[in-house]
DNA sequence: GATGAATGAGATTTCATTCAT
DNA sequence: TATGAATGAAATCTCATTCAT
């Protein structure tokens, strides 16, 4: 009775959807969310102005949803990675997996840092910021005490914020920055 | 035509600019550059629009000197900050002048950090933000040479990154963020 | 292709141009034909955007369908009712006709006064309006001469204004407005 | 101290803001509000489009000091005009009064009738509208009690409602309507 | 030196319409 | 016949900037 099959229909869209994700990443990323307008998506998308409103309510919502679901990739990818060493301690496993995630998913990583300062556009995001932060150092709070640290919760606040500021500093200068070097001294500092 | 001498409207234009870059640091701080218009900074400094293009030739010129004034303040308190405390090792004078330096100037580092991953407004920037970071990675590195570092620059690049992470989550949420206690943790592992 | 019968396919099609009508009158009745979009017809009749097409050459074209086959069921409505009734003047008659046929037709009659105040949408109905109104008030001037009236003319006119007046009042507020009482009222006063 | 005189900006935008007003109510009289584009308004008026949104907040709150502004005016006039006529009863004098100013100002007649089908617009104007009707049907009321109307309220309905017919038929056609001898033959009827 | 009314380019968003199936 | 994803023109609105005084 459906002229094109729901099967097609339901291509057409992700593929849709995902086009218009991935230039709005990667846009985003490289110029910052105020900064890049609806129209530069849809262009690099290769799809309609229009049509983004036909996938989500509007920027905002668009930025929500790339958010969900690199959160999600993320997350899912460091357990995956991980899982995977069991010959190193935790606290190296998190440093050294969480320094690789940010290598393959520079864009996020940068629309991250880039929007994490602004209010406004914090708002948009709900608490998905703040949440997935207080996840993870919690993560790290865990395994720095099984790996003996007397103090815990500074030392999970501190390891946090050497990871998020080597992040950074990469993501700004990805082909200059010695990022193996450095994430070897932090193992090595830590361990 | 103007009753006003010489002298006096120096002084008023000097009042008007410092007004207006204070409004401008403060908003650009909170809500990010984009999303801050030149109409609010007036309205927050308490003069007409329009005389801000007396004083600079757009938002960006603004935004310029805005980073030009905050560097140089920056880099003064800190020459005098770490000039006083001859009882400290470099790194630990580094380290606790920054952190200090980023409770007394948090609206320009949240501006800093808000702005850093944006393309568009780095342009604006010329290459200010690079040299300066240039120079700090520098000064770091120097410093830890003298400690005795086996590999100065990467644990100049490491020491960099933790001190920006360590500032940024501070700016974050001040109110709630363990700065003293991660200060004397950082200042620890890098003696 | 197709393994429906053709007269199987003129009941599905008659239908789906029965829906669409309906909901198109109902809603251009409650918000008014600008403010009411393709989209939201298509959904209320339970049909497909791209549907409406393949029975109107656009919405301009549903308007006129509307008012075409809405001004044939009320002439139809009111030859039949006045014709009933031989005990009443003809003056009376076609007052209690119309004022009952609004009763029934509301969201036609809102339709009606809320587009006829609009240059562009009166122009898209061709003179169907214009055309409809001369008929009635020749109507109503053959009726009140009838009736013996002087000057039939301005009577018909001003007969036909507070029919016209009636009706919209009732259709503003059909909860509260005493249309039976009024009715009388004006029966009385034209008698 | 201000460059242009307090007294020469109040000049400006009050100049500003009636031919605002005026362009609006000319186009949303002849085309209805929601045909009409702030475009076209602002070109009318000869300003540029941003402008509108210095004197207003948007398009609807244009539509409400319309309005307002309407409402004061033919309030004002319509009290003028009836007390100046002791010769003629209370209620000749209001019909009279009324069937003057829709001759005197049809554009927001036209415009008033245009909308009061809207759910949408109607909702801008907050409880304008339907509290100006009940007032005037109250004062209808009163005045038909005086006359010694045996009932009162559902007269004063009548007469409303054919003042408003009639109203509505000579803006829709002004040039052609016998607006004058509708007028006399209302009053005869209703003496 | 300072003001603020005015401008107009460009942003986000809506929606009538097309078209492959 | 019917579907609904996709289009793109046009709408409302924002805002950096200009300019007469």
């Amino acid at each position: 009775m459906s002229p094109r099959s729901d099967q097609q229909n339901e291509v057409l869209r992700t593929e849709s959807r995902a086009r218009i994700i991935a230039a709005a990443l990667r846009l985003f990323g490289s110029q910052g969310y105020e900064a890049t307008s609806v129209r530069a998506i849809a262009e690099a998308a290769g799809v309609a102005q229009g049509l983004m409103y036909r996938h989500f309510s509007g920027k905002e919502a668009l930025l929500q949803a790339i958010f969900a679901q690199s959160i999600a990739d993320v997350r899912e990818s460091f357990a995956i990675a991980a899982a995977g060493r069991p010959d190193q301690s935790p606290v190296e496993r998190i440093v050294r997996t969480a320094l690789a995630l940010v290598q393959e998913r520079r864009d996020f990583w940068r629309l991250s840092y880039g929007v994490r300062m602004q209010a406004s556009v914090l708002r948009a995001l709900g608490g998905a910021l703040p949440d997935w932060t207080a996840e993870i150092r919690a993560t790290l709070e865990q395994a720095l005490r099984a790996s003996g640290s007397a103090q815990p919760t500074v030392d999970a606040a501190l390891l946090f914020a050497s990871i998020d500021g080597v992040a950074q500093h990469y993501v700004l200068d990805p082909k200059g920055y010695p990022l193996q070097a450095v994430t070897e001294a932090l193992v090595a500092r830590f361990k």
